[in-house]
RNA sequence: GGGCCAAUAGCUCAGUCAGGUUGAGCGCUCGGCUGAUAACCGGGAGGUCCACGGUUCAAAUCCGUGUUGGCCCA
């Protein structure tokens, strides 16, 4: 790792620091280095097991990974066990694919053990394949040991957390509707629905009225879900008409809502109405009707009842204005259906088929029983009109069949009992950014309904429940409790809590046998638990103790919903509280256009490419170079190749006084500040970096991770590269030891180690590198302290000086390229004019660094310009009505002249024109020779003039420059000695540089001018080369001296 | 259909909280510098601040309506 590469190459350091530490144990060395300090306990949102790392979770890691190394480095013993989510419907289904089986049954015919293996080894495949993933982009974190979600510690802290939320009394078992997969066979979570526009049917359908004529209107998108019917909803507050509607000589009442019944008609092709009578909905209220479908059907919703009319606030304006509604079927339906003390009537099984109830569709799938619906409806004359609908609807996101909503027996975390509490712990928890918390959270959680937790599935934590014949229930909470209750033999340390392993055992107590209820958890239960599970509590107990809750977490965007949600429900459930204090929100990573990655628009870029393309540090660094907190990031190439140049720009800054500091025998690990002179430019570099380490700091702390890096890259960049290294190049080329080399030396390597310290959470490779070449005392630069700004080295004066020196400096380069005059070529004034006194005190003070800067030989400082010249500008709108004819003459003979000129009147042809005030303005120009700039506190004016000595020095210095290029084209050493020919073609320019040679000499280390008019034998010469300096043709040759 | 977020130069983004002459980097182009050198610096061109309406002396910024994209929900 001794080697510095002339060009920084990602992969040359990224696989030599790796290797060292490796050998050096460098993180185990790193979190020694931090055992005594106060905690932080961190817990890793665990990624899904299903596949491998793409940019959104290796933005995700990179970020907790950073954020760690700073924790450490700021004094913090950081928990850093990573986890990984390895049950649930996903890996079921892949493995359902591997072993081609089509339905719960194959599993079953299969074999619940075997399967419930295979799901295992697929998970654990995947999880060792992300571990390679995840360090492979520099995560620290504690690979030896993750916590697993299907490991038994894991699952006892779902079964313990379970436990105490039905202790409060907040489980419980009742039909619900439910999101349902008919392909999976079981209940899916709400998140667990992807959504995607299909085409359905879309009818209308007459519901007769039992007591008077006519029929209720209703339109559904779900025709299969009518012999499911039992009750209409209305707008009790919204005006209904019954309608005598006439179509072909016939005609029929129709009641529909008033703002919908021309809709409605014309849909059913009348040709004309009447309104017979208005209603307010709550008068329709009571009405009887019957199931157009009843005679198709063996049973339908006919209890007390069904088969009326209520009100309902789901009822809008739309389509008819009155919804059929089936609580067996439809969320709403089911709510309101409760409400109203109505049962719940399901002529549908769980395959997703209409049972024998059904009639004359059983055994149908529902969704291919709607052709007949509608042509039995239709056959019967309910049908009012038929036709089809484009809308989004939800299928199952690991299967893509679409689900139907079935009120089916399921478990439950009655969280909207403690709505309340909930709001409240929401409170007690800090947001980055505080947005996301108090809009999107906050929302959701008001509008959460009660925690379906349970699954008909195997491949999860089993449910901790035993239920009696009677319907009572115990919930256990650890193996050892189990081991103890249970009527068969069990070893707690044997135990596998999946499935099928606990479906035997059974409890006896007080003369009831309880069984176990055969469903697992949602998934999402596994993740809830994961802060107690990170520290294998209940079965440990020490570190929960001293840790639980968790001080941050940090995840994506959607996790509000998921992870922040479901962690938060469990927290207030079990125990009263969040698990967390503090939650970040980073976002997604979209393609370049801002639209999502996916293979259907095949623009996935994944972290490998990154890395192969420019490394691992500059992707790590160009994903948290941006905003990192709720929003996306639209990826793109060149934005990761500008990282890598940015990166490069410190890599020069790095190595640029390594060559001289060995010629020196300097050892930068030893560099001290009080050794040495400083001059003023070191005094504000090392100024700038204390109000770098304060920003950066303050950014870190508010977890403004994009900023805390921005503003490190922008002092190397703006303020060590272009303005510090240029500054003190010269110091480094002295050949003498001298004070003022060793105390540029000192303050350049206090810049360099404290800059890698800033950016080691960042760049950890590089930053290592770095450090290890410079220093290299502790094992790793991770094992440090992240670096705290001294006061003493602070001076805000300074620093504002130095920006007006800046400033200034910019606009005199403009000057000079305006004045035609390149820097090289020094200029006799440079004239800052200003009428701010700070400014110029500032380019007072700092006078003699500006005119080394601006290559001026004297720089003045005044308030106003008086040299500048005032030029006629002629009005046209004055002068053209008056002069009429001769305006044009007038015009061109005002142009441009001073206003004494003017003011004697203009002579044309012979004739002497007097001018008026209105018909000239001036404008004040500086005069020939001088070019003038503005910034932001006045005016830089250049004179570039030419004296022969300007020239003389300008000519001479070009020379220079060009024989160093020479030499570098010889690749020579820094110190080599070289004989030189210089033949200048035009005389008076040749002797201009023979005044200059004994300079010429000493810059480019000539031992001897070779004269002569002519080259005695080229050959002799290294390199000879013509050049083309101002326009003159010189010649010139170089040698190296062959050394003795 | 609803909630939240975003929309500013060819590209990626600051600036929006707290109203007061729209900025940076990259790219393009012209120039400069030069023993950090396949690096570096400067000038220039390039803007309907998504659209429309409102508040205000003044709106990229505040308010309303819509459009497009993202996330979440139905």
């Amino acid at each position: 790792m001794d080697e510095v590469d002339d060009q920084y190459t990602p992969a040359a350091v990224e696989s030599a620091v790796e290797e060292y530490w490796d050998d050096a144990d460098a993180y185990e060395a790193t979190k020694e280095a931090h055992a005594d300090d106060p905690p932080f306990f961190f817990v890793d949102g665990p990624p899904y097991t299903s596949g491998q790392m793409h940019l959104g979770t290796a933005w995700n890691k990179t970020l907790k990974d950073a954020v760690i190394r700073y924790k450490r480095m700021t004094g913090h013993r950081v928990t850093d066990r990573p986890g990984y989510d390895m049950h649930g419907l996903p890996i079921e289904v892949k493995v359902e694919e591997e072993l081609g089986f089509e339905t719960k049954r194959d599993i079953e015919e299969f074999g619940i053990e075997p399967f419930i293996e295979e799901c295992k080894a697929f998970a654990e495949r995947n999880r060792e394949a992300m571990d390679d993933d995840f360090q492979s982009i520099g995560v620290w974190m504690d690979w030896d040991d993750p916590y697993e979600t299907m490991s038994p510690e894991y699952m006892e802290a779902a079964w313990w957390a379970f436990q105490q939320v039905d202790e409060r009394g907040l489980v419980e078992q009742g039909k619900r509707s439910v999101n349902y997969c008919p392909r999976c066979q079981t209940a899916i979570a709400a998140n667990e629905v992807e959504y995607d526009e299909i085409t359905s049917p879309s009818i209308y359908v007459k519901f007769p009225l039992r007591d008077r004529a006519g029929s209720l209107v209703i339109w559904t998108t779900t025709p299969w879900t009518i012999p499911a019917n039992t009750f209409v909803a209305v707008d009790g507050e919204m005006t209904y008409q019954a309608v005598r509607a006439e179509k072909g000589g016939e005609s029929e009442v129709l009641y529909i809502a008033e703002p919908c019944v021309e809709d409605v008609l014309k849909e059913g092709r009348y040709e004309d109405y009447e309104v017979v009578e208005e209603f307010a909905g709550e008068e329709l209220v009571g009405y009887t009707y019957d199931n157009p479908l009843e005679p198709h059907l063996n049973e339908h919703a006919d209890f007390e009842g069904a088969g009326e009319v209520y009100t309902a606030d789901y009822v809008e304006a739309d389509r008819t204005g009155l919804v059929h509604s089936a609580p067996g079927h439809g969320q709403e339906d089911f709510a309101r259906g409760q409400e109203l003390d109505l049962d719940v009537f399901v002529p549908v099984n769980g395959r997703g088929a209409f049972t024998e109830q059904a009639g004359a569709y059983a055994g149908t799938f529902v969704r291919d029983a709607n052709d007949d619906i509608i042509d039995d409806l239709d056959d019967d004359g309910a049908l009012l009109a038929s036709g089809t609908h484009e809308h989004r609807y939800g299928h199952c996101w690991r299967c893509d069949t679409d689900i139907i909503f079935l009120a089916t027996d399921q478990w439950f975390i009655t969280v909207t009992d403690i709505k309340d509490e909930l709001l409240d712990n929401i409170e007690e928890t800090e947001w980055y950014p505080q947005w996301a918390r108090d809009n999107r959270f906050r929302d959701f959680v008001e509008d959460a309904p009660d925690w379906n937790i349970s699954r008909q599935r195997y491949w999860g934590i089993p449910l901790p429940i035993w239920q009696a014949d009677d319907g009572e229930w115990i919930v256990i909470g650890t193996r050892d409790e189990l081991a103890e209750r249970a009527d068969q033999d069990v070893d707690p340390d044997e135990l596998d809590l999946h499935r099928p392993a606990v479906d035997p055992l059974t409890i006896t107590e007080d003369g009831k046998t309880y069984e176990r209820v055969p469903d697992v958890f949602d998934v999402w239960i596994d993740s809830s638990v994961a802060t107690w599970g990170t520290l294998d509590y209940p079965s440990e107990t020490d570190a929960y103790e001293e840790l639980w809750p968790a001080d941050w977490i940090v995840e994506a965007h959607d996790q509000t919903r998921g992870w922040f949600w479901s962690q938060l429900g469990m927290g207030s459930a079990a125990v009263g509280r969040a698990p967390y204090e503090e939650v970040m929100m980073h976002g997604f990573v979209n393609d370049e256009d801002g639209r999502k990655m996916s293979k259907s628009l095949g623009n996935i870029v994944t972290p490998e490419e990154a890395i192969e393309r420019a490394g691992r540090d500059p992707l790590r660094a160009y994903l948290l170079s941006h905003d990192q907190q709720g929003v996306d990031l639209s990826f793109e190439w060149d934005g990761l190749g500008e990282m890598q140049s940015t990166l490069n720009i410190f890599w020069n800054v790095f190595r640029f006084p390594l060559p001289y500091m060995e010629l020196d025998g300097y050892d930068p690990a030893d560099a001290d500040l009080s050794d040495g002179e400083r001059t003023v430019v070191d005094e504000w570099v090392l100024s700038r970096l204390q109000s770098v380490k304060r920003e950066a700091r303050d950014a870190w702390e508010d977890y403004e991770v994009s900023t805390a890096l921005n503003t490190v890259l922008d002092f190397l960049t703006e303020d060590v590269s272009r303005f510090y290294v240029k500054a003190i190049r010269e110091r480094m080329w002295d050949d003498e030891d001298s004070a003022s080399k060793r105390g540029a030396y000192a303050t350049l390597v206090t810049v360099l180690e404290e800059t890698i310290r800033l950016l080691a959470p960042v760049t950890p490779y590089l930053a290592e590198q770095m450090y290890q070449h410079l220093d290299g005392d502790a094992a790793s630069v991770h094992a440090l302290s992240y670096p705290e700004p001294d006061s003493d080295l602070r001076d805000e004066e300074l620093e504002r000086e130095m920006a007006v020196l800046r400033d200034v400096e910019e606009a005199a380069a403009n000057a000079r390229q305006q004045g035609g005059r390149k820097l090289r070529w020094p200029v006799e004034r440079v004239i800052v004019a200003t009428g701010d006194d700070d400014v110029g005190a500032a380019v007072e003070s700092l006078s003699a660094l500006l005119r080394e800067r601006v290559n001026a030989r004297s720089i003045e400082v005044v308030a106003e310009f008086d040299e500048l010249i005032e030029r006629a500008v002629p009005e046209m709108g004055v002068i053209g009505p008056e002069f009429g004819a001769d305006a044009q003459n007038v015009m061109e003979a005002v142009q441009g002249e001073t206003r004494e000129a003017v003011e004697n009147g203009v002579e044309i042809d012979g004739e002497t024109y007097e001018l008026t005030d209105e018909m000239v303005s001036y404008e004040a120009e500086p005069p020939e020779h001088v070019s003038g700039a503005d910034f932001d506190g006045g005016t830089v004016y250049v004179d570039t003039s030419l004296t022969e000595e300007i020239e003389a020095e300008g000519y001479a210095r070009d020379v220079v420059r060009r024989i160093q290029e020479m030499r570098k084209r010889l690749d020579l050493d820094v110190d080599a000695e070289i004989d030189t020919y210089v033949d200048v073609a035009d005389p008076r320019i040749e002797q201009f540089v023979d005044q200059y040679r004994d300079v010429v000499a000493e810059e480019t280390r000539t031992r001897e001018f070779v004269d002569g008019d002519e080259l005695a034998a080229e050959s002799e010469w290294a390199l000879v080369e013509e050049w083309d300096v101002e326009g003159v043709t010189v010649t010139i040759g170089v040698e190296p001296v062959a050394s003795a």
